[in-house]
DNA sequence: GTGAGATAGTTGCATTTGAGACTATATCAA
DNA sequence: TTGATATAGTCTCAAATGCAACTATCTCAC
């Protein structure tokens, strides 16, 4: 009879990860910022990429369901973390760019958001990151999740 | 000005590719048997482990919310995939599991979802797989999901 | 024994989420 | 132009989920 070891099978030692990852993180930001994961990808986003860019481009890099950007870009505007402007050219986007008060909260958290990636990479060694980073690149490419797919969406936001 | 590329940030990656496993995996399970994540996680526990054992257990084991579980469990009696016997010595809890027909239904499922693993994989090489366990491993010891912190239920609730 | 605290499992409630319909706009071909 | 199709973003609805309260039972110290 076939057997199968849930804690040697793959998927599920990595579906439990990522959850023990993503609870031990969203703590950072939840508690202290008031921020949630979806608003959390939409400023990691818009924070690195300095350009304006749309909701449709958040929704391409962070693989997020739209109408979960959607809410999240909602509150993020509630907040004034977030502002927009329509896009002249076709004016069914918006231009999505951090406010003043957006760029400090980022500032603040980024190091945070880091130093909390570190320990939790702490028990790996350098060599251990490069292996680590390598198998997720080859991974990620193989189910086409590659950086290559997402639209440039600067182009059109941007101007 | 500190700055955070989520398309290098670990945890981020790691829970993308978690959510795309999961996608590809349950697709399998879901359209196929009708089974959903939680019901396959009690299922994939009790088929590896032949002896009966308690929802508590499943929940050690895959680190999911008991309420889940639950849940999961009483639609698994419904469909007559499991069973469960009241436990004599502690009557608060019941001994779960396979029916004849889960049991079935376990052997036809489980080559498939080991073929996907093996389809997932595949763009790594034997020694990636090493390297990609070993990481897994070490993460998970460092994040407190090993094994060893799961109780013997069997003791308990075989006999 | 008795009472305090722990544990197994269930359930109600509020939140989160994804699917998909919907509006408005853009593109492109005839 | 016009009509067909595609796309950005919002909204409604239903399903999934976690939390916390709850019941029933067990354990253990006194």
């Amino acid at each position: 009879m076939p057997k199968l070891d849930l804690f040697q099978f793959t998927p599920f030692r990595i579906n439990r990860l990522a959850a023990e990852i993503s609870a031990a993180l969203s703590s950072e930001y939840r508690d202290r910022y008031g921020i949630d994961i979806p608003e959390w990808r939409v400023l990691a986003t818009l924070g690195f990429r300095q350009e304006p860019c749309t909701a449709q481009y958040v929704v391409d890099c962070t693989r997020t369901h739209k109408s979960t950007i959607s809410r999240a870009v909602t509150n993020l505007l509630r907040q004034r973390i977030v502002e927009r402007v329509e896009n002249e050219q076709d004016r069914r986007e918006f231009a999505l760019q951090l406010t003043a008060k957006g760029t400090a909260l980022y500032e603040e958290m980024i190091p945070r958001m880091l130093r909390r990636e570190q320990d939790i990479l702490s028990c790996l060694s350098a060599r251990d990151r490069k292996s680590l980073d390598a198998m997720l690149g080859k991974l990620e490419r193989s189910l086409d999740l590659v950086q290559g797919k997402i639209p440039q969406a600067s182009r059109k936001a941007g101007n």
